[in-house]
DNA sequence: GTCTATAGCGGGATAGAC
DNA sequence: GTCTATCCCGCTATAGAC
């Protein structure tokens, strides 16, 4: 059960950065959330502060890709699918206090024009997610194009809303992107597949 | 013709905030980029930084609002209307070197849990966002939650799917926002209206 | 109202004892 | 592998001459 240190580090990074993104977020910050002294931070990484980012971000997404297929799987509607998605997130970030957003859109947003490596460590994530969203739906029957778009509108509806919900203090845009992503797809009926993975 | 110098310090300090956010943006860079010196700025902004950015998102915040409205007028199939949203947006960030995404969810994203002041700045620029093409929809004859839940859905799929063109370089995620959003309305016709303001 | 110089602070990163 | 002390730089903001 007890973490490594190097584990808890990129944990409270990746914490600490969905709130504030990259700019904001301090060594020393991080370090104390941890638990680390600042030594151990560039003990563990080398690169410093880019690459700790990097590694929580490459975490942070991982984990993430995983939730939009947990949802989807308890459904066989794709447009009750896609409703319950959006009304997912909204349910979560309102239970963490409006601040669930996953650190990935945040980091990138801000240091896309600035840092490289991070622009294209996002990126990377960002075509994950899109990639094995697409394979996802695909695997269900789902035509490989419409997979991709949708995927890719899912996605981009979500970082968009996160940031509208957490700006306004209130998790409607969410339901409204689900409101309205959902009812087109109502009556396209997802198959059975075998477990992916 | 000649800007004020006031003027020309709130539209490098947007025009520099939208590529790199509030923190990536130093009062120097505001300064070297406006032309005038550090002083000059406290001089018109005794708030500051923070100042400087409300005044620069307000700013950015009325002139984005006056773009979905205006490529909208030129449709009278709501479908058709929002496909040309996501393609006019696309279009734009490609002639711009992908980086045309507006500061307010940048910086949105990045200060809303830190700096109060913009939150609430930024929070009312999309309450406008929404508010005005709320009504804009329902001149058209478009019924009022609808009309809501379109706006609400169609901003934060643009946000989205901004943060995602630039993070991968490439404007596709804007073009599939627009396909998947787009199909459902199509065939609801637009009310010509009265010259709305 | 314009501009320079600088104060004061907090940032990332490092050295080196333990 | 852990931790402290410290360096150096760049940041916001200010003072005050012009």
């Amino acid at each position: 059960m007890a973490r490594s240190t190097r584990e808890s580090i990129l944990t409270a990074a990746a914490e600490l950065m969905r709130r504030r993104g990259y700019a904001g977020v301090a060594m020393k910050d991080i370090a104390d959330a941890s638990g680390a002294p600042i030594g151990s931070l560039y003990h563990h990484f080398r690169g410093g502060k880019v690459q700790i980012a990097r590694e929580a971000l490459a975490n942070a997404g991982a984990a993430y890709g995983l939730l939009i297929p947990a949802v989807v799987d308890a459904h066989t509607d794709l447009g009750e699918a896609v409703q319950a998605v959006f009304d997912q997130a909204a349910d979560d970030m309102a239970a963490s206090g409006l601040v669930n957003m996953c650190p990935v859109a945040s980091v990138a947003a801000e240091v896309a024009d600035t840092v490289e490596e991070l622009r294209q460590t996002a990126g990377e994530i960002f075509d994950g997610w899109i990639t094995g969203g697409t394979a996802y739906f695909v695997a269900r029957g789902v035509d490989e194009g419409q997979a991709r778009d949708l995927t890719t509108a899912v996605i981009g509806g979500l970082e968009g809303a996160f940031v509208m919900a957490r700006t306004l203090r209130s998790v409607e845009p969410l339901r409204a992107a689900g409101r309205v992503l959902a009812p087109q797809y109502r009556g396209t009926i997802l198959a059975v597949r075998e477990r992916v993975r």
